[in-house]
DNA sequence: TTTATTTATTGATCTATATCAATGCACAGC
DNA sequence: GCTGTGCATTGATATAGATCAATAAATAAA
């Protein structure tokens, strides 16, 4: 259990860590995101003040995502063993979100998962370069670009 | 606590249901899925033997998802009592493998998803139509077909 | 401030996948 | 055993969104 500052653009998480942790957010704003073999990043989730960071494997096997700070962030990392600690309602209703997302990402035109995620998440919007929120939704910032305007 | 036996075809859940319960499913096969505008349906997961099969939304709000019987299925049904009986190790998991879904909807193409389904589902695959599996990789049943023959 | 780097916009193509349509099977119900 | 309904396959065409490329605007760095 301990605090750690990140500054901006500081990487905190590589896929392919092994003995990864739980990130609780004091301050600022992180991402989780995995890199194709293309080499293009596709954002898994945004973690601002009070959201916990975590890549959902066990702490001993590699890690599949990177975690990265969008802002100067002040997180405390704890050991991925206290599932004590974690609270049942949390995680179920992570997996409701996660549910929709994937719904969304099966069905939802590109105009409509931004105008979802806007609805959702507006305080991100403000936060976060317009090609990161691109990313998250899975489509290319000029995607989003022409979306936008229209 | 009750035990159900429900046909194939049956349907157990509808989308906007309240009360809903979570199932335990003893034998068979179920799915659950959603019918968007267009009256598409997007199949969300399959339950096998030993699944748990429930709509993560709490008990009191109405449903997102239809769930219905692929086989004939005998189920457990219980209350979404949700602090107590559910398995935190079990939560987490399942979170892992949305994560990878949510990563593989973003990134992977028709060919590479349904190569996953086959290793991560190879029992599944024996037991449900193609064009389910279609729905539930995000493609349409005739690139599914098209890409198998590649 | 001036310069360098990243980000957003706009336009011109390209491509994977969807849609539409027709045919041949397979199985379920009569 | 026939008949109908649903499923898989195949072909022709349409389309949302990707890619490539060039500029403009914003942010960071010096």
């Amino acid at each position: 259990m301990e605090r750690l500052a990140i500054k901006k653009g500081q990487i905190l998480q590589r896929k392919g860590d092994t003995n990864t942790k739980v990130y609780q957010v004091e301050s600022g704003l992180l991402r989780s995101y995995s890199i194709d073999e293309k080499g293009k990043e596709h954002i898994y989730m945004f973690a601002p003040e009070d959201w916990l960071m975590a890549d959902n494997v066990p702490a001993d096997l590699p890690a599949d995502l990177f975690i990265d700070a969008i802002e100067d962030t002040v997180v405390i990392a704890g050991a991925k063993d206290f599932d004590k600690g974690h609270n049942t309602v949390k995680l179920i209703k992570r997996i409701g979100a996660l549910q929709k997302r994937v719904i969304m990402l099966m069905s939802a035109s590109a105009a409509e998962r931004y105008e979802h995620f806007l609805k959702t998440y507006p305080q991100i919007t403000q936060r976060v370069p317009q090609r990161m929120i691109a990313s998250y939704l899975g489509i290319t910032p000029e995607t989003l670009s022409r979306v936008r305007k229209a």
